[in-house]
RNA sequence: GGGGGCGUGGCCUAGGGGUUAAGGGCGCCGGCCUGUCACGCCGGAGAUCGCGGGUUCAAAUCCCGUCGCUCCCGCCA
């Protein structure tokens, strides 16, 4: 690099347009652009400079003979320095336009080129794409957000949250915020604590959702609350999962469950519309939580795939193949999957599903074959010909198709075979490309049981409402109770969970009786929530959308990473802050806290 | 808490007990080049193969441990 070498003030230069902007429209227009050194081409006497800022690239043409000034200091540009270019846009002649480039019509024959900063040779390159080692991109943020696939997913998550905004707006939304300091409370996930100062012992929880403020608004009146709300979980990360996310939060009075529904179904319309250009159905696909897990084995079944679930029991009863008489008489169930045109599955390939299947929790998988040339399975002396053919009809199975089947108890089948479906998926390469499929998932239980705890717990979370014809049974039998919850599921993802809420205080204690909460301490927990119920609360109801996944599915991202400015790492770190770290014995001191160490 | 994968110049990677093997691409440094757009051509610098220990006559390579990154299970109302 020139070791003599200073920037150069900005001084009066003020940018005109920015690195997407110019058109052939704009041909003879002096222009000054200001970014970063993308790429350069130096051609001898003429050098060429792709000008990046986050909205796209421009090529400047620097010219000894006309700008020998200018020329010379583009010699020692290098990489990520910092520019301003003065010049006029020139149309690029028919051989030389870059159809790739939204501004490959033009460039910009430079007159002045000011370098406002130099760059390092770079730890991560800006202009490749690269796999580069995630820790590193992190460690470095700030040159991985210049990247254009981060700029534009920076771009996307701005405007779908932009989209919210208006959209809640127009329905009457109010955006409130709510502490980020609060108390922590029981059920749910592990709370991030902040030790408080002032009452030395005591500790602040932040928030895992904004669930008892936002009830308590509606109590105050507030009607209709939104808050793209920042929520924190102590628990151990995953690709979709980050110790801080950001949920669209919202809860509505006086209303019930369809409205609801048809509020979140005109919101996803809007944001898509805004940001994705695409028109969504007016109404979503619904399906009981019951049916969700017989015919696609989870509660957020991905729609993209058809492949369903069938329960083959009654077809296979009396055949006499010995695993599935005796899954039959213990009260488990046989059911299957139709691989679509993988009948010629080779010997090695059907091992290989069978390890899938172990993997998935099965303790083994059968197949039968609808070959060209009649059935070919191991079961065949058990089944004959004509009930393989029964069953494959019965499943839809074409000629070509691999039916597979399973035995096992009814919610640990369902469960393995949900997880082959999606499994199988990826492997025959089955998931469409951009498309979306919405779905809700209705009639949820209200509890379940922990057998660890040996207690039940809620489903959704103890606020929730039961059905109003499923309510007698919350003394008798709780585990039959049915939830007034919802969960919007988009391409096999949770994209988002509400409930009606309880609005009466005897009911909540009720229900929070049923999860082993006492009048007292569930009056020490949400004793201001229950006592609020008193004062006129009114019927309400709402529903939280994971605003990162929203984001990374319409990005087509994977990890909800590449849509959070600074996220953490799979141990809960700030790669590029170093979050958390040790702190000063004073700073413990004043909080009285000390750590003890390990062991 | 458990399991899997990975770690080789600044970056991405090849190699997988020895015979001139640390090789390639990008980047970096120097030179040439007036229509490139992943510009091209010529030359150059840069790595004790994450760390520690072991096996061996010999370890980047095999083994054990450890650290880091990553994925999955548990967990995440």
């Amino acid at each position: 690099m020139n070791p003599e070498f200073r920037p150069e003030p900005l001084a009066e230069l003020r940018r005109t347009h920015r690195c997407g902007d110019l058109r052939r429209e704009n041909s003879g227009d002096e222009v000054v652009l200001m970014g970063w050194v993308h790429r350069r081409r130096d051609l001898g006497g003429l050098l060429f400079l792709d000008l990046r800022d986050r909205q796209g690239l421009t090529q400047c043409v620097l010219n000894q003979a006309t700008s020998p000034e200018a020329f010379a200091k583009a010699e020692t540009l290098r990489n990520e320095f910092v520019v301003a270019v003065r010049g006029r846009v020139a149309e690029r002649s028919a051989e030389t336009r870059n159809p790739n480039l939204p501004t490959g019509d033009i460039e910009v024959h430079a007159e002045d080129l000011r370098i406002l900063n130099t760059a390092r040779p770079l730890p991560l390159q800006v202009a490749e794409e690269q796999n580069v080692e995630e820790g590193l991109r992190m460690q470095y943020r700030y040159l991985d957000l210049r990247r254009p696939v981060m700029a534009r997913n920076l771009a996307l998550r701005h405007r779908l949250a932009k989209a919210t905004r208006d959209y809640l707006d127009s329905q009457g939304f109010y955006e409130v915020e709510t502490p980020i300091l609060v108390a922590s409370t029981p059920e749910g996930a592990r709370d991030y604590l902040v030790p408080s100062r002032t009452r030395p012992g005591h500790f602040y929880a932040l928030p895992q959702s904004p669930q008892l403020y936002k009830q308590i608004l509606m109590v105050s009146g507030v009607d209709r609350y939104f808050q793209l709300a920042r929520c924190f979980r102590d628990e151990d990360l995953r690709a979709d999962r980050q110790p801080e996310f950001t949920q669209i939060d919202l809860e509505m009075s006086f209303v019930g469950m369809e409205d609801v529904l048809a509020l979140v179904e005109g919101l996803m319309g809007h944001v898509f519309q805004e940001g994705l250009g695409l028109e969504l159905p007016d109404r979503f696909r619904r399906m009981s939580h019951a049916e969700a897990m017989d015919s696609y084995g989870s509660d957020k079944p991905d729609l993209r795939i058809d492949m369903r679930l069938h329960d083959v029991s009654g077809l296979v009863e009396g055949c006499g193949f010995g695993v599935f008489q005796a899954a039959l008489e213990e009260g488990a169930r046989v059911k299957a999957l139709v691989v679509p045109g993988q009948a010629g599955a080779s010997r090695k390939e059907q091992d290989a599903l069978k390890e899938l299947a172990v993997a998935a929790g099965l303790p083994g998988l059968f197949f039968l074959a609808r070959a060209a040339d009649g059935m070919k399975s191991s079961l065949m002396k058990f089944l004959g010909e004509e009930k393989a053919l029964e069953i494959c009809q019965a499943l839809g199975a074409e000629v070509g198709d691999l039916v597979v089947l399973a035995a096992g108890p009814r919610t640990t089948l369902n469960t393995a075979l949900g997880r082959l479906r999606l499994d199988f998926a990826r492997r025959y390469d089955l998931f469409p490309q951009d498309r979306f499929e919405f779905l809700w998932v209705l009639d949820f239980p209200l509890y379940s049981w922990n057998s660890d705890e040996n207690r039940l717990e809620a489903e959704h979370h103890p606020f929730t409402s039961p059905l109003p014809e499923d309510a007698g049974m919350l003394e008798t039998e709780p585990l039959k109770v049915r939830a007034a919850a919802y969960d919007l599921v988009l391409n096999g993802n949770e994209l988002a969970s509400g409930s009606i809420r309880i609005h009466q205080r005897e009911m909540q204690e009720k229900v929070l009786a049923n999860i082993g909460l006492s009048v007292e301490q569930a009056r020490e927990k949400f004793g201001f929530l229950l006592d609020a119920f008193e004062y006129g609360a009114p019927p309400h109801g709402g529903l939280a959308v994971g605003f990162d996944r929203l984001v990374a599915l319409c990005a087509g991202e994977t990890s909800i990473r590449e849509v959070i400015a600074f996220p953490k790492n799979a141990n809960a770190v700030d790669m590029m802050s170093g979050a958390p770290v040790v702190v000063d014995s004073e700073q413990l001191d004043v909080l009285r806290l000390k750590i003890q160490p390990r062991d």
